[in-house]
DNA sequence: CACATATAATTAGCCGCCATACTATATGGC
DNA sequence: GCCATATAGTATGGCGGCTAATTATATGTG
């Protein structure tokens, strides 16, 4: 795998520097290489569509809720401020893909929709984003998929518990 | 393992919807997932020393400088723009952790250096850094490692085919 | 030497994240 | 009803990434 330059670039000066545990080192470069290979290549399957991976999530959410969402329900759910959401809002309402209505029974709050347009980019778009995702560990058996699973899933264990500890 | 919040709504909306593969989505977002905790991790250690991570990554290739660098050798070795540089440098110059001196012998150039304060900060923190990356993979075993590393070469190389492969 | 081209560092604007503040509105206790 | 508090959505500014443009400087060719 290569490294993403600034990770090469620590890498090569921690082996200089002969620090202890250089592969443990090596092995979380390896991690967030992966993951920042992994959201560039999602960016570029979504780019010609207009939209941002923010801008995806609430895409989606708003294609499961027929009723529309208020904003701060879609920044509940997309794990981001209501700030951040206004933002995104504004990408997707200047690209027709929603609007934003008044709510009846709150003067303070919106309904957001999909519009006809954003519908089929959501169909559209969701049906590539899932083949795309499906393919990403294409390669690998399913005893490796559960062997991955398992071990990033005590590598974050590992990662709660010293953080946890931590006296801030 | 919780994945972030928007990975949790979006796994919750692919199972309702009986997507295929969507243990393949639930690992993906667990890779992305790890990232991003690791990151938040990583950014809450720096912190306290007015450090982000670009910032880091430069503080730490100016200390394996002794004569310092140009901004356009930090662009390359940190894999970022000239235009990036520019703006992590400001920060770092208002922490007085580097300083900016003028190329001798080319006048569109400049070196930079780290401040007395800059490699005191720069001990601390890669001291610091190193202990805590060294402590991430801590309760895997050995061979528990390798195998982590060869499943992420793995998904890593199918990734870069697949992109290789695209038609753009 | 003149000039076309390239390069260095910075600026400006976009994006997406955050926190904070703001204006308008809602709620609940007295 | 009054008022303190909370909430909805947005504005603002900071940060770090990008691209493109800018100004000053360097280089190489004829």
């Amino acid at each position: 795998m290569e490294l993403a330059q600034k990770y090469q670039a620590l890498l090569h000066e921690a082996q200089r520097r002969q620090l202890p545990d250089v592969a443990g080192i090596r092995l979380c470069f390896q991690t967030l290489s992966l993951a920042s290979a992994i959201d560039r290549d999602c960016a570029a399957l979504l780019a010609p569509h207009s939209l941002s991976e923010g801008r995806f999530v609430l895409l989606f959410l708003l294609d499961a809720a027929s009723e529309g969402l208020a904003p701060n329900a879609l920044a509940e759910q997309a794990g981001v401020t209501r700030a951040t959401v206004t933002g995104l809002l504004d990408g997707l309402e200047r690209e027709a893909l929603i609007e934003r209505q008044a709510d009846a029974s709150d003067r303070r709050a919106l309904h957001i929709r999909l519009t006809l347009k954003g519908k089929q980019v959501a169909k559209q778009v969701f049906d590539q984003h899932g083949r795309w995702i499906a393919g990403l560990f294409g390669n690998l058996s399913a005893p490796e998929r559960q062997q991955l699973a398992t071990l990033l899933d005590k590598v974050a264990l590992n990662l709660d518990a010293t953080q946890s500890g931590r006296p801030e």
